[in-house]
DNA sequence: ATCCCTTTGTACCGATCAGTACAAGTCAAT
DNA sequence: ATTGACTTGTACTGATCGGTACAAAGGGAT
């Protein structure tokens, strides 16, 4: 037998694009298992606790992502401006103009997502608290600042949702163009 | 046997809330027989072709509802303010300040949505194409009204997400508050 | 009351589901 | 080279999946 010495953090791009693609339930551990090049054996040695537990990884995978990219750059940066529009940048990138959905987000909606209800709000309030923070540090008022940041975060899930259905990363990039003028001019006055 | 001489209409609350709850995949004819009261011989009688019927069959009463309340007021109006406020409202008596999900938005997400396509990308071009007509009767310049609407409807798919995942509908009504004064705004100029 | 067509419940089909069990294989350390 | 812990493929479980078949049970028309 081939033993190639994987670890479980390995499967987690297949894994996530499997529930990307398919959803919590939809994606089954056969197409789990082809996406990954596991099989149920090493899934199950990996990941005790079954399909939950793979979901759990990839969300920590996530979070991990958002905090190194977009959270801490939004937090720490002395340049509001730059942090705001590095934002845009890697946000755009990540989801592909629309085409790579936000898996969080789709959780959300899901029925499946009563065991990762926590971490689906944190990762929302996460985003836009930090995004608060660098608009405010940005010399907008609090109250400006958590409304727009609030209606930003939105956008970007709406934006995805939007180029999906329409089939046109135009969409997003015109949507998501918007709100990038739209903070950098609140935050230049 | 019981004969309560019922329709396949009769069906479609049912199954629309079967499907917003658990997807296209995850709605099991067990739960949607549970969530409809019929049997899998009437749910086959009255949607000969499975799911997949059950599915089209609720996406055009979707669309038959935003054709009366949404669309046709916002084309035929003489009153563009009206029309606009008038959709605000009703979209939020729909969608429930953000926790009934947008079906149609959900399915683009989702691998299901391939049989589908046609009609999810012809409900998102249909409100943009509409909404945009309105603001331009408001006397907006096609260009704004164009940019205005697609990001107004994708601000709405996003306030949904968003409220689901916090799990506060004030997030929906923050947020779609911030639209309606800012289209009102635009077309009262 | 009889007829016919529609509706309904139930039993069943093969396929697939998530998850378990475990033997066979493979590496690192000794 | 042997050990021992880890990794992997395969076979299996009971449950559930979407879908089919069909007989029993209705209702409307006559």
């Amino acid at each position: 037998m081939s033993r190639t010495i994987s670890e479980g953090a390995d499967a987690l791009p297949g894994l996530a694009e499997t529930f990307r693609e398919y959803g919590f339930s939809g994606a089954s551990l056969t197409l789990i298992s082809k996406a990954t090049g596991l099989g149920k054996g090493s899934l199950y040695n990996f990941f005790p606790a079954g399909k939950k537990e793979m979901m759990a990884a990839v969300l920590s995978d996530i979070d991990r992502w958002f905090e190194q990219k977009i959270f801490v750059p939004l937090e720490r940066t002395a340049d509001p401006a730059a942090a705001v529009a590095n934002m845009f940048d890697e946000i755009t990138q990540y989801f592909r103009s629309g085409q790579r959905i936000c898996l969080v987000g789709a959780l959300g909606m899901s029925a499946s997502r009563e065991p990762f209800a926590e971490s689906i709000a944190a990762y929302f309030a996460r985003w836009i608290a930090t995004l608060t923070a660098a608009l405010t540090k940005g010399n907008m008022s609090k109250a400006d600042a958590s409304s727009i940041a609030e209606e930003t975060i939105a956008g970007i899930q709406g934006a995805i949702i939007l180029s999906r259905a329409l089939d046109d990363t135009g969409a997003f990039e015109r949507v998501i163009g918007q709100y990038r003028v739209r903070l950098l001019d609140a935050i230049s006055s």
